[in-house]
DNA sequence: CCCTTATTCAACCAAGTAGTTGACAATGCC
DNA sequence: GGCATTGTCAACTACTTGGTTGAATAAGGG
């Protein structure tokens, strides 16, 4: 699983990890400040701090024994983008058909059972 | 895990699900439909549909013995609002420390060793 | 009615993930 | 130098995930 927006996206699966991340936003901390809201070890949210890391979501620096991490937004941009691609063309294409509908004669109804889901 | 934005996120985290959902902007689809470009069984395929499905990314409806797969792209907004909410945050903190380091007398170097991240 | 088509369910497997604990590395402070 | 602090590495475990195959369900078409 090598692809940066599968990376992106996965990292951001886990909700103590986009945590990480609101945290990250008022600025930068280390591990243990990070970890410490949570009740799972030390360890624990240090792989979580790689998992991001990996997926270029933080930056890590090095301040003595310290190790403050950053955050670095530049790969929202990245999935923001795919987001709002396919969004846009879903839209569109739903656009597309309210036109169609709007130029048929008359009332063809749809072949599906537009109605529930399951039985 | 059964928070909406993990499950986005995850649903997204995988290329064939990413794939399937570029492949959805274009107009429904049957499951066989979709399984056609990979050479993953049918079975699988189903599987990631289910996923996107949980997820809210897809809905089913149901055509006699085939089950069309339909893009749901709400779901896309919230990812999308958090990515947004999280990157301008981030940007504005930068923005603020920009602002912050202008007023500052001198060259008062920062703490951090900046440049390389391990050793 | 049986048969074909379309899809899911069930059981299983290999690989990955989030967590644990214990030991080790890196650094600053006395 | 020795010790306290901060964080990572390694090994292990439990659970999830993406894939497989084979059987079951659902619906239409001779």
């Amino acid at each position: 699983m090598a692809d940066p927006l599968s990376q992106a996206f996965s990292a951001l699966a886990d909700p103590t990890r986009r945590d990480i991340v609101a945290r990250l936003t008022i600025g930068d901390a280390t591990v243990g400040e990070l970890a410490a809201p949570y009740d799972v070890s030390l360890q624990a949210v240090s792989k979580h701090l790689k998992v991001l890391e990996d997926a270029g979501v933080v930056s890590r620096t090095r301040d003595a024994q310290r190790r403050p991490v950053h955050l670095e937004a530049d790969v929202f941009d990245l999935m923001t983008k795919w987001l709002e691609r396919y969004r846009r063309q879903a839209q569109e294409r739903y656009e597309r058909l309210d036109a169609l509908l709007a130029t048929l004669p008359q009332g063809t109804p749809p072949t599906e059972g537009v109605s529930d889901d399951r039985p």
